[in-house]
DNA sequence: CGGCGAGATTAGAGCGCTCTAATATCTACT
DNA sequence: AGTAGATATTAGAGCGCTCTAATCTCGCCG
């Protein structure tokens, strides 16, 4: 059970320790001769580096921490994907640490982390203290992503909400609907910009007192319970843009109930675009975010400070777009001629 | 950006590095007087203990590794949930990796957490070899949760799948069905027992030729194109028992496209019981996976043999359940009469 | 044929911590 | 006062590796 050591294989090939530390780091004027002779030893007695030893040692640990905090929603399991592509292909490990939705379990992970001397950190949906982050952020490069709190020390990568919810608006406005209401994320990430765009997009067009927010909470039964209250509102609404695809399905669930047809009676856009919303069972009409981008972006901003040294902050921002689905349709003509 | 070392602290604090080790690590035998000048030496420099040089001095390193294959399976995440769980109390870090569904990957994960020196290893849903799998327990402790191959060599953690398939098949039957068909998870994990549980519950019964296999994937896809295909069959069954959620959902799809009122035609009953199957909008029938549990049981597997040294392989397994909801009903007189 | 320089190899000093063994300090008793 | 027996504290030798600087090799040139 006690791992064989460089020493170890030093001996057995016939050469000096450091030789060995060359062959495995595959450094170059290094004798195929002895190269072979270092790697046969090794294979023999099943050697494997001490990542522990080398990190120690080189002050290095090639290995980036992404402290998540919802393992449940594949939303961030597919920020992941497209971080880990990234990091593979600059031969970053990727290590994934779990918040759980806590503060306090958030910023142990971070400390977990910083004790491990990763090379950087990713903040996924974090909902963290600025000041916790930003005292992270001196210590090691730093990355949020879906945070638009904007910072000096550290980076973000971020969706442009506003614009994502001004697609959902002016699809449902396409469709002939004026009563658009509005489900939101409470005080989850994103879920302020969102809420804004909303209320930008409708006074823009002049419909500004046909604003109606309901509170949500990124959950489904948060969603189920603000269309059960926004259904029963003097002014029923034709159409809903939910702050994200959960709480839609959530939405979805109460219209059916309450005996809305969906489109018919009532249109559903959501926002994420996750695999969920791609059932074709569900097929929601929904906001996507570019999610694998966001992660190779995060990614790009980290090796960018670990590179090149870049020490200013850099806030990315990417594009949402529109997938319609089957719960968004033209508005009823029995509800137009009201 | 270079951080404060034990010798720093012990400097500042006029103590020796020994001391500053032993407040580090909570020892007792320290006088409340040193102790806090130590503490208060620490606070100041922001000193922060470096995990790798205590791993490497300690050749401990309190932390097990999760590989996982697939981050977007919510059924995963609360096996990781219950393991978290039972690692915090007692006083382990968790580290996760994503083997992205192939064995390269994993193995690579694999191969990166033994270089970290883990404690433990927990392997949730892998497809990695035996022999690969087998290698890594001869070097630390491991545990495979959900795959029922038996190995002498490392522990397991599994739901007693055809236990569960037969739960799936006696709700069918007391519901009056009889053509009731499967659709099975390919060579994924657990996938055969499922399968093997259908079958010889099916014959128990004396219904052995109305036994009727689709083959599927674990995924949404491989369930929608197995409907079809059983659908088109000549013997058109009353009822599909599903070998997870997800291919389900797949499956009530078509059933749905093809004509089919679920559950008054068709009744569906899937396998997992994940969050997906609990939303209102599908409220899926399905078998539960106490899926804490299994978390939780891999890593008291571990600690066992880290704690009392046993090295003696345990194989254990936990009864699932039906959880009835709204895709199963009773068989349609109409079906009953032909 | 001595000398030069590039390439190949190695010695050895850390990296920041733990842990054993030794030493120092402090009771409590005779 | 002297001492056994805790209890506190510390020196110092690693843990397994990297990395710099020094040394060794050897083909090649004048």
């Amino acid at each position: 059970m006690t791992q064989p050591t460089m020493r170890q294989v030093a001996e057995r090939a016939g050469v000096s320790i450091a030789l060995v530390s060359l062959v495995m780091r595959e450094a170059p004027n290094v004798s195929d001769y002895r190269r072979q002779l270092v790697v046969d030893a090794a294979a023999e007695l099943g050697y494997r580096p001490n990542v522990l030893a080398r990190n120690l040692a080189s002050r290095r640990t090639n290995t980036i921490g992404v402290v998540l905090n919802d393992l449940h929603n594949p939303f961030f399991a597919e920020i992941i994907d497209g971080l880990q592509n990234a990091a593979d292909a600059a031969g970053h490990q990727v290590l994934i640490g779990n918040g759980r939705h806590s503060k306090a379990g958030e910023s142990e992970m971070l400390e977990t982390f910083l004790q491990f001397r990763v090379d950087g950190l990713v903040l996924v949906g974090s909902t963290a203290s600025l000041s916790t982050i930003e005292a992270a952020a001196q210590i090691t490069p730093l990355v949020a992503v879906g945070r638009t709190t904007r910072s000096k020390k550290f980076d973000t990568v971020n969706t442009d909400d506003k614009l994502g919810a001004r697609l959902a608006v002016e699809h449902l406005l396409a469709l002939g609907h004026s009563r658009i209401a509005h489900i939101d994320g409470g005080s989850g990430a994103g879920a302020r910009a969102r809420r804004e765009g909303y209320a930008a997009s409708m006074t823009t067009v002049g419909m500004a007192d046909h604003i109606s927010v309901a509170r949500g909470d990124f959950s489904e039964i948060g969603g189920y319970k603000a269309a059960r209250e926004l259904l029963s509102r003097r002014q029923v609404p034709t159409a809903i843009f939910v702050a994200n695809d959960l709480s839609a399905v959530g939405a979805l669930d109460r219209a059916e109930e309450a005996g809305f047809c969906v489109p018919t009676d009532m249109s559903i856009v959501g926002y994420d675009n996750t695999s969920l919303a791609a059932t074709h069972h569900l097929s929601l009409t929904t906001i996507n975010q570019p999610r694998e981008e966001l992660g190779r972006l995060a990614f790009q901003s980290l090796l960018e400070r670990l590179k090149s040294g870049r020490t200013a902050a850099v806030h990315r921002v990417v594009a949402p777009s529109l997938v319609k689905r089957r719960t968004s349709g033209p508005v009823h003509s029995r509800e137009q001629a009201r």
